[in-house]
DNA sequence: AATAGACCTTCCAGCGGCTGGAAGGTCAAT
DNA sequence: ATTGACCTTCCAGCCGCTGGAAGGTCTATT
């Protein structure tokens, strides 16, 4: 019997994946996948591959650096994994997460005061400009 | 009359406005600012120098982008500016803002999910991976 | 059999916004 | 005279891709 009838080369993994193919190769140069060659050296994708493509543009989507997916994806292809790993990896990125939002959200209030100051018309005075010049009242 | 008692080099610019030596020299590459030098080749910042740094930590620490950094400064240098060009571009950055909030808000949400459902010991089960591997329910 | 066009390969360069480091000049204090 | 803190320039690297050039390979059509 055959093994491989049906070749996936990178084009394939790319539509099945979601990833563009340029993203594929550099997941391939920094070390998070290794597909297998075909012999005029195209990259053959597996339906292994194919998931583990599927998972890093998932958890990239999800906000993980490349690096977290790096370790999420050792952790998934771990059949001993602890689920405590797992967790505490996505525990982190929630905090950074709420950091990120409470900082956008100050940012928004200050920025939001400043546009409602700002009569936006063509007198040349403008609370915006005075603000970010130290001038300001707001803090 | 002697003009310039006090020279302010780039360190002290630094101190003032709150910006690494380094950023300083780097807006100056991408023509942001032009100190003057002294005769021994170092930056002299003037106090209006400083106040467009200061100028330029502000605006960047409130999310505009270099670039919009630039017009900003240069609309604050302009006496004849309208105000309302100021105000369009304060509004265009606090609508990003908002929808990057909205986006890491749903994130959040979605993270959240996960880790409330993930039990987090020793078992090698995890729905979290099972999320990131595109077998969960959460959409 | 030749050719076109769609794929594939590698390699190199650039984006933004810095940041680090090397190699060397200058200055003030000891 | 020497130390150490500053300053200078230049070059390289960070992240996470993305674009492009130059060339090889495959498939379909003429």
């Amino acid at each position: 019997m055959e093994t491989e009838i049906f070749i996936m080369n990178i084009g394939i993994a790319s539509e099945r994946s979601g990833l563009p193919s340029k993203t594929i190769r550099y997941y391939e140069d920094i070390g998070l996948l290794r597909p297998a060659r075909t012999d005029n050296g195209y990259r053959d994708y597996s339906t292994a591959d194919i998931h583990r493509l599927r998972f890093l543009q998932r958890s990239r989507s999800l906000g993980f650096s490349v690096d977290e997916c790096r370790q999420l994806l050792s952790l998934y292809q771990d059949k001993d994994r602890e689920s405590a790993d797992v967790k505490a990896i996505a525990e982190a990125k929630l905090r950074e997460i709420d950091r990120k939002i409470a900082e956008l959200v100050g940012l928004r209030g200050l920025l939001h005061h400043l546009v409602e100051h700002c009569h936006g018309d063509e007198r040349p005075d403008c609370p915006i400009i005075d603000e970010l010049a130290g001038e300001g009242m707001v803090q």
